[in-house]
DNA sequence: GCAAAGATTGTAAAGCTTTACAGTTTCTAC
DNA sequence: GTAGAAACTGTAAAGCTTTACAATCTTTGC
């Protein structure tokens, strides 16, 4: 294995300069640089990351931290991340939750404590409290994705505000009868979209005078599947049947489509159906959303991150409780139209 | 910041008992691990990786490097590869390739070598004979997954056997007219494993002594809409429209389905409609497909890897080339049935 | 041409663990 | 009770870098 001495010896100068020369961070006359990139260059030469660690106590590494892996939502937070990291030199530890409540504590014991990352980036996760006491003990700055966290930078969507605006949006359509296929106690996250977007939903109802059935809220857990059965379910109905359905994430809105056509209902004609997220496949589908910019998301993050951890601020670290609301645009597609003179 | 010092002094041993103990490799009587573990639990003391590194030269860390995160197929597969390594004491390092061959270059020189890994899983991911070197060099074991690696273990569906295979279904329930939607030039992975797919394709239709009209091959970019619009093209036009239609990806899939019913073709009762991949959305369109259990294959690939990097065999690097040949499975939902006698 | 300031370089310590080796204690079998 | 084996423990080196400090060289202003 060839190390940074084999480098010094060859350019016929100090490890020292050889560090010097190869980090740039300190002055090095050009001629003891070029030798020292030369060597380098011939040996192939790439410095041990573990020393380089143990050295500075920096890791140039992020610790992600998801409960799932392989839904679109997290795998677009992920890859705004990781992009976003490695433009800044970082590269990213990958952590799922998905194990149980066993390896989610080995997770924060065991391989996030061990100078393993510079600092953490949580996804719809909910830190307890002494999970936060030990990351703060440590110094390890902490960001979080998808709602608040005590005592620390954070990003979220008022999902709350999203509820309410893809309501009124069916509202100002003309619908009187709005539903809401909303998720199931399974499918709260550790922050609760769904039961913030359904009051969002409510209140946006009640601002409006309208009147509210029970049967137009439906459960559903986030898949197409769940969304179709529920749509089908409240759509079927012919006693008192909504013009207009909110549904809390794109998936099951195209599940609720779906449903629609396959009760010969027209859409948007018959039936405006709206959800949230930003899922790519709503393009096609023509499904009016909420979208939330995942991507973006994650990337942000990642920066803000990056950003406490190379301010050297000490007081960045986790001293400040900081939201950052982030903003949601409203996609209105073929999937929202007034509601049919009838 | 607690070392392994100070849990020796208050455990009243030495450095080298604490580590023994807390590594359990070693002969350490009952009591002084008793003691070990009790002053580690009171200081709460996690060893640090960097020094456990840079000692032991092993990083119990695997770097998994894909051309992209968010799209369904990579993110299943890293998901199973996450959960395998969590479970063997393995943590993975992310490296995406989407930033072009400058981040490529980057991922294998820089940060791949740096002792960061103990090993390396490629998906989809064709290495050049540098990397290949490189990688060698540095006794670091590779494993891919999709596609054969020169002096590497590898796993990979047969490509080639699954266009047979889909074709063979289809013609096997009467279809004699069948089209295929492949894939652009651009979404030829390193595997070219649109190109294989349709190979098989062809021959199924050779073996059956089938006519075969080179409008019936379609390419689309493995999205929803790009299998719509090729699919309405190829169904939509009255002279020779085939009867049934094999798409490279679910997602094809589910564009093929919504053409042909916006064209009023009923499915499957005027057209049969087979993809590739096993997305779990496709039970919810009653997509018959060829599932690979891609999780499976990530997880599969993961434990390969350990396996190599365990048994301690020089030998077993990366001198024998061997390619697993993973298994596909025909579902048959509602999306393909026997050509209507018309 | 000279003093002071600035640039460049080298030496050596620090960072934290694992483990080879050697030394000590405890068992075991007779 | 004892020799030999086995178990246990400690000392110190190794692993590879960064960087504080001190020393040396170069430049600048006059």
């Amino acid at each position: 294995m060839v190390g940074i001495i084999e480098v010094a010896e060859r350019a016929g100068v100090s490890t020292a300069t050889v560090s010097r020369a190869l980090n740039g961070k300190s002055h090095v006359s050009a001629r003891a640089r070029e030798k020292v990139l030369k060597a380098a260059q011939e040996l192939g030469y790439v410095a041990s990351s573990s020393a380089y660690t143990l050295a500075t106590g920096r890791s140039k590494n992020i610790g992600v931290v998801m409960p799932y892996i392989d839904r679109w939502f997290f795998s677009a937070v992920l890859d705004g991340a990781v992009n976003a990291l490695v433009n800044r030199g970082y590269d990213v530890t990958l952590y799922s939750l998905s194990g149980g409540p066993a390896s989610r504590k080995r997770v924060f014991e065991d391989l996030v404590l061990r100078k393993r990352v510079d600092g953490v980036l949580t996804v719809a996760v909910k830190l307890s409290e002494s999970e936060l006491k030990r990351l703060s003990e440590l110094q390890k700055p902490i960001v979080g994705i998808g709602g608040p966290i005590p005592g620390a930078r954070s990003i979220s969507i008022d999902d709350e505000g999203a509820g309410r605006l893809a309501t009124q949006h069916l509202i100002s359509l003309g619908h009187r009868k709005v539903g809401m296929i909303s998720g199931t106690p399974a499918t709260e996250m550790d922050f609760h979209q769904p039961y913030l977007r359904r009051t969002g939903y409510q209140e946006a109802l009640l601002d409006a005078n309208l009147d509210f059935d029970p049967k137009w809220v439906a459960e559903a857990d986030f898949t197409v599947g769940g969304g179709y059965v529920a749509a089908k379910q409240m759509l079927g109905d012919p006693r008192n049947a909504p013009t207009a359905i909110y549904c809390a994430s794109d998936e099951m809105g195209f599940g609720a489509i779906q449903a629609a056509r396959d009760l010969g209902l027209r859409v948007p004609h018959d039936i405006s159906v709206i959800a949230m997220d930003g899922h790519p496949m709503g393009e096609f589908y023509g499904l009016s959303t909420i979208d939330q910019q995942t991507n973006a998301q994650g990337a942000r993050g990642a920066d803000m991150l990056v950003d406490i951890l190379e301010s050297g601020d000490d007081k960045l670290l986790n001293n400040v409780e900081q939201l950052t609301t982030w903003p949601i645009d409203l996609v209105v597609r073929s999937s929202t139209a007034r509601q049919a003179t009838s």
